[in-house]
DNA sequence: TGAATACATCAAAAAAATTTGATATGATTA
DNA sequence: TAATCATATCAAATTTTTTTGATGTATTCA
């Protein structure tokens, strides 16, 4: 049953804050924007996750890991770097078998 | 933030499961209809989860506890038993939540 | 009342998830 | 190419969650 692996995933403080922060970013630290994907302008690094929840490096890439895998979360390697930012699509995705499930609606 | 309590509560696939049963329970072992609330009448009882999940009663007993400290099961004593029944509202209020905080719609 | 039934709680064991520090990989830049 | 920077991975330690078996409490029924 995917949705409890998606709720695994949500149950995380840290997690539910990274992909909030991802929802809300608008800019990115360590590189131009040219860098970015144009058709992702958003996104965040693990650098500037990493300096913004004052977290050691592989602490940030283990969630990263746990988000990217869970499909919460898209990444987008920029040379030297990594770009997550949320895939809204799949919480969608997730409320609605919610809603499934619970008989909701 | 209360909906990483809910997420977590809902990633149990034994608790998920057990959500669901109730969500779909119409009728109640253990007594007559008439020992259930008019209000609600769907319910289950722990002697009827024992069976159907194939587990002992102090597991079922602690996954019951989860889930009404969450809010997403009501329970109801009656006599010697008793009788859970699913709080749609909370999974609703949860999904709104959700949306919020992922900014969707 | 006393036996039986249903459920709660507890402590210990087991399992799963998270954190950390060390090291590895891979791309960039001097 | 060598040094540096960003990220990945690993094993061990820690923490959290779940499971189990034993025991406790409350209700029902004979």
């Amino acid at each position: 049953m995917d949705s409890i692996k998606i709720a695994r995933v949500l149950s995380d403080p840290i997690r539910y804050k990274i992909l909030m922060m991802l929802v809300s970013s608008e800019s990115s630290c360590c590189s131009p924007a040219s860098h970015m994907d144009t058709d992702n302008p958003t996104g965040l690094c693990n650098c500037e996750l990493m300096s913004e929840l004052d977290m050691i490096q592989s602490r940030v890439s283990y969630h990263m890991k746990e988000l990217v895998e869970s499909g919460l979360v898209n990444e987008e390697p920029r040379g030297k770097w990594k770009y997550y930012y949320a895939n809204q699509r799949k919480v969608l995705d997730y409320i609605e078998q919610l809603k499934k499930d619970m008989k909701l609606e």
